[in-house]
Formats: C-alpha cells, structure tokens, sequence
RNA sequence: GGUCUCGUGGCCGAGCGGUUAGGCAGCGGUCUGCAAAACCGUCUACAGCGGUUCGAAUCCGCUCGAGACCU
C-alpha cells in the first residue's frame, strides 16, 4: 500500500515500524524487501541497529530532519507503519523530557531488588499528581516518572504540556480496519511464511542479544523462550500468532483515539488505495 | 446385555449442599524516551427432566451422551 502510493507520488516513504529499524531483524519484522520496495527510496529500514536502539524521541528528531530535507523535492511524503507512539512523536511531537540510561537502570534494579512498593512510594511524595492518575500496576509507568524525577529532582508530570507541536507540514492518517476473521488468518499465515523463510534462523543467531530491549519482540521473545528449552517449537508458534494478534488488535486501539484519523474498510490493496485517493481529491 | 467412571461458560480446569474459583482464547481499554513493550478491564457456566432440601453445579432417581472393563 505504501509503495503504490508513493509510486502514485513519485515519492519516498518513512517507516514509522518501531522492529524495522534494525538491520540485524529482518525475517520476523517482516520488513519489505528490496523487491517490495520497488525502487522507492524508504528511510528508516534497517536505518539503525538493536545494539544502539532508537526511542520514539530520537525517531521524531531524525525524522523530522529527513522531513525537511525531502519536502525540498515532494509535496507529498508517506509515513507507514505500526508503532502508535512513534507516528506520534513525529506527527504531534513529544514534551521535552529528560532522560538518562544509568538512572533507568538504577531504578530497574531496584525495582527487580525491591520490589514496585518503594518505587511508589517515592511517586506518590515526589509527584501525587502523576501518582494519581498512572496505572499504579505498571512498573514501565513507574520506572520511567521516577527517571525523570530524578534526574530533574521535580515532578514528572510538571514537564508534560501534551499540546501538538507546530509542524511544517500537514498529515492526513488513514487505517485499514480489515474484518477481524481475515486480519487473523493473514496474521497467523504471515507466521508460517516467516517460519518457511528461515525465522528460526534468524532467531538463533541472535541468541547472545536476546536480553537486549529491541528483540524484547513478538517473534523473537517466544523463540528466545524455544532455544532455552523453556516451550516446546509448536508452543512458540502457537504464542508468536497470538502475540501478534494481540499486538494488531492493541494497533487499533490506539489509532481509534485520533479522531482525524480515516479508516478504511477495503478488503483488497487496490481498493483501499481507491479509498485513499478519493478521501485525498 | 451387564458393571464402573464421567458429563462445568469457546477451550482447559477446580469446586462436591449456601461468595463470581482460576487459567487460556476472544472482546474492550490505557499509553509522551525499552512501545511488536508494559499494564488494566471484561465474558456469571455447571447435559436434560424430576425429586430431597429453607437452599443443589454439588445429594437421590430416570433419560440422553462419552469412555473403560466384563459377558
């Protein structure tokens, strides 16, 4: 879909795929080939590598730069892909919030150490606003509010405006909203073709990264799990299907929160790009 | 033909007189630097009929169904 319509374009297309990135993952991120990419220039496939991951932060500061630059030559550019957060950060931009890797991993530590209870209650002095509305249940939420705490020694939410950056350009977002029963059906062959082109493979040699947080991925974790003797191959499989399932299913719940956002029914490549174009005149 | 065991929500699975067991799948949702991550919510079923009882998924009988063994 995307390369017809940066064909249509005469354009390029950045990946907005959060697995793609990374030039050490290729069969399980189902990453387009060359052939696939038709000749289109794409930014942002195997762009980076697992062992200097890129955060959605990163993702809307190179982006943006790729941005200006190709806007000098099209007027119309295609953004594709799956990772909710990172379209975000590049459509609506992100607050400016600190980071600091040696802090995030201190506090991992503590976390596995300790346990979330003291983590909590450092929130719940440091920032009760945050405290107030987080997931109280969720270590990533926790981890992250206090990181920043830290580092800035004042509140989390205190660096949160939420208000969309002005960009240099206008977007239009599109979904396609297949029916349930097919998106699965394509899900779970997707898997199988993956497995018939080496995934296991591919898996294995990756085995000395596996606690590294970019292959903390569906198609990979569950392999992980199958090399260490912990699942048997038809259970990782089994899990790699539903995990992605789940993982398509948590898409859409993400991309029905923008309002704008146009969502096509289609059931076939050309007809959604008809869609498209005709939502576009 | 006889004896025995068993029939729990889409699936697995506890309960064995008086809260919604639980898990998985599915569905819905959260989301501002690990995001294909992390997390939350939700589905009220006991094969059928009759009986005992204040009260039965749990006890009794019959019917239907599944399985094991015997002849």
């Amino acid at each position: 879909m995307a390369v017809a319509l940066a064909k249509k374009f005469n354009t390029v297309i950045l990946s907005a795929d959060s697995r793609q990135f990374y030039k050490e993952t290729c069969i399980g991120t189902a990453k387009p080939s060359i052939e696939e990419q038709a000749g289109i220039k794409h930014y942002f496939i195997d762009s980076h590598s697992i062992h200097q991951p890129l955060t959605s932060a990163q993702f809307e500061k190179e982006a943006l730069e790729i941005l200006e630059t190709e806007f000098e030559n099209h007027n119309t550019i295609i953004l594709v892909g799956g990772s909710g957060l990172f379209i975000d950060a590049l459509c609506h931009g992100l607050d400016d919030v600190p980071h600091d890797e040696n802090i995030k991993n201190q506090l991992n530590i503590e976390f596995e150490t300790q346990g979330l209870s003291p983590l909590l209650d450092e929130l719940m002095t440091k920032d009760p606003l945050f405290y107030a509305k987080v997931d109280l249940k969720n270590p990533v939420r926790i981890i992250r509010a206090l990181e920043v705490i830290r580092i800035a020694n004042k509140p989390f939410s205190s660096f949160h405006a939420f208000q969309s950056k002005k960009r240099p350009f206008e977007f239009q977002k599109f979904v396609i909203d297949l029916p349930r029963e097919m998106l699965y059906e394509r899900i779970n062959k997707r898997v199988d073709i993956m497995l018939e082109n080496g995934l296991l493979k591919e898996v294995e040699e990756l085995l000395d990264w596996q606690n590294l947080p970019a292959l903390n991925t569906v198609g990979y974790s569950e392999l992980f799990d199958y090399f260490n003797g912990k699942i048997t191959l038809e259970e990782a499989i089994e899990l790699i299907k539903r995990n992605s399932r789940r993982y398509a299913k948590r898409q859409l719940t993400w991309f029905r929160r923008d309002e704008k956002a146009i969502w096509t029914q289609a059931l076939t490549t050309e007809n959604q790009l008809q869609e498209i174009l005709s939502t576009l005149k």
